[in-house]
DNA sequence: CTGAAAGCGCTTACAG
DNA sequence: CTGAAAGCGCTTACAG
């Protein structure tokens, strides 16, 4: 059934009352072409029998389906889900309804995805690209979800600005030779983050950037960073993780290894994944305003769905562009923490290691 | 429009050809009727067209939309996104489409989700209800991922045996005092988990079962679990936790006391999470074959969904029963490893506590 | 303010 | 094997 199984027509609605169907049309999707008595008993006859409309049918008839697609890189990635959250909950508030399509990491699979939804009938479509990937002509709005510096971008975090936060935050603690955490610079997130990190820093800092990709290249995935040795050695007091996933790994080796956090180094990530809050200690982070995000995407999206029914047939081009850069927040928690601080926060107490040793 | 904004319809295709669009729709439906000669002509044609179906007038005539909805009670939490995936990937291979409805771990907005999908016009429901709460009649086909216990269920993974497992694999490892983590006794799952590692474990095993619901209602969310006092002073040997993510949060307070994974205390999970084997020492845990679990459900719903064709409208009840439990895998990694493991897994080799310190 | 009618693009008995 | 026709449930000019 197109939707509840035993739910009555408008067809139904107008005979029990004796009315066009038009007028049912009229009362119901309230174009007030109709007497407001007419229309209240309408609607109350239409809930009386349980009426849901025919998403189909209004589809067909008005050519618009009332769905936005959802394209996602990988689904399973930890950012994606709250990403997908933040969207869903802007696209129904906006009366969409979302069909997901998820590219499992291959570029290959994301064109595919794209065009499932396309033949499903979509209204538009948003996309947050594979790393390096381009979105073409689509035949169909599509908002873009990804890097300032992506060319096509409709709305994403500032993640520059995200760097120059955490730079200026772990500067400002004192900090003046740190370790950059990343894993590829093939994306333009990563990228942007970089850059933000080393201006916030300034450059009286010392950074070394590390690329998980190239030691994994060399040592096998799952390998050791070997931070401690370098944190030990070359007197490292931070490591400013491109992601909360590479912080967590840096985290648990280092505490592993003896060294202690934020005692001896500070550990800060991005993102504020579900767990940053839980590790212990709590991890410095950068949280993604994705609320507004998804809303800013969800509603140019809908602006160019609603122009193209305004404008010529012909307009194939239909890329939202638009650029806006939602600001990061910084959350300052234990991994970054001074000494003196560090009481405070109410689980640190009875750490042996963090009262004794410090840098700061 | 509802698809491609430029795309041919049959219409199109049958004036091209002088044929009628009946024709047309039974050659590219491929129902036979057609000569194949005439078929393959109007075939390419298509394709030279490009003709993509309308899904909205499919939708009106047949009353199937093609498309399913997935119901999640929390698309943030980390272990539903890969359940999504999986589902998404089994339901296009099964030529569906997939809408998300997300209750943000609200029971009320599962009822809303629920009724938004129906509306939308989803042809069946694939359901992960919401801790504690149950799925009335919705008038179409429903399939449940819940657990065996959960009156209902379709399938699921088989968590009790699950804990089993782990239950038997810290056994033979010679742990006789294990702290079982939980979160709160409201949910199934947990308790099956629960229950098997309790039997897996064998009579011999001295459990303490750690509520962490309870913990926080008492001392904030958030606050410690205080396990190093306990591993140390009454001799616990290892912590077995319900989900990974509690045992991430034991592993790295435990690493902070100072106290070592897994020279000092084992520590395991469930559910394999993407960061389980980045994590330093990385995570034994259990894993659940959510392609199987997808596919089944997928599977259920369909046929359910055939069904309903087939039978009388009348048939209002059309919760698809089953109950399959999906075997779970055991994963096991360094956070249980025994001293003489450790080596071999090749970065615990400049561990200098691991290779100290272990008690069994 | 209300209604009759056309039509969105398909599929499906029913004839031929 | 092929086609003419009806109809799925709406919406939207157009008349009245």
């Amino acid at each position: 059934m197109t939707s509840n199984r035993s739910s009555a027509t408008m067809n139904a609605i107008a005979a029990a009352l004796g009315v066009s169907v038009a007028t049912v049309s009229n009362a119901l999707t309230g174009k007030g072409r109709v007497s407001s008595d007419l229309a209240s008993s309408i609607k109350a006859k239409a809930g009386e029998m349980g009426y849901v409309p025919s998403q189909a049918a209004r589809a067909l008839r008005t050519g618009r389906s009332g769905v936005i697609g959802l394209v996602l890189p990988d689904l399973a990635n930890p950012l994606f889900p709250q990403v997908a959250q933040a969207i869903e909950h802007a696209a129904v508030s906006a009366g969409y309804g979302v069909l997901i399509g998820d590219s499992r990491g291959e570029t290959q699979r994301q064109t595919e995805a794209i065009g499932r939804l396309i033949e499903r009938g979509v209204d538009g479509l948003i996309v947050i690209p594979r790393r390096g990937s381009r979105i073409g002509e689509v035949g169909c709005p599509v908002a873009v979800i990804d890097s300032p510096s992506t060319p096509g971008n409709t709305v994403s975090a500032d993640h520059r600005d995200g760097g120059v936060q955490m730079g200026c935050h772990l500067a400002s603690l004192g900090h003046r030779r740190i370790i950059l955490l990343a894993h590829s610079l093939s994306s333009n997130v990563q990228i942007d983050r970089l850059d933000g990190l080393q201006a916030g820093l300034g450059p009286q800092a010392h950074c070394e950037v590390l690329l998980v990709e190239e030691l994994e290249a060399r040592n096998g995935s799952g390998c050791k960073l070997e931070l401690a040795t370098k944190v030990l050695h070359e007197n490292f007091t931070a490591v400013a993780a491109i992601y909360d996933i590479l912080a967590l790994r840096a985290l648990t080796e280092l505490q592993r290894e003896g060294v202690d956090v934020p005692g001896q180094v500070s550990v800060s990530g991005f993102d504020d994944l579900a767990w940053s809050s839980i590790v212990s200690p709590t991890l410095t982070t950068l949280r993604q305003d994705l609320k507004t995000i998804a809303e800013l995407a969800v509603d140019a999206l809908r602006r160019a769905i609603e122009e193209t029914d305004t404008r010529s047939m012909f307009l194939d081009r239909m890329t939202v562009t638009g650029g806006e850069r939602v600001r990061m927040e910084l959350v300052a928690r234990q991994s970054t923490a001074r000494a003196a601080d560090i009481g405070e926060k109410g689980t640190g107490g009875s750490d042996p290691k963090s009262s004794i040793l410090r840098i700061l």
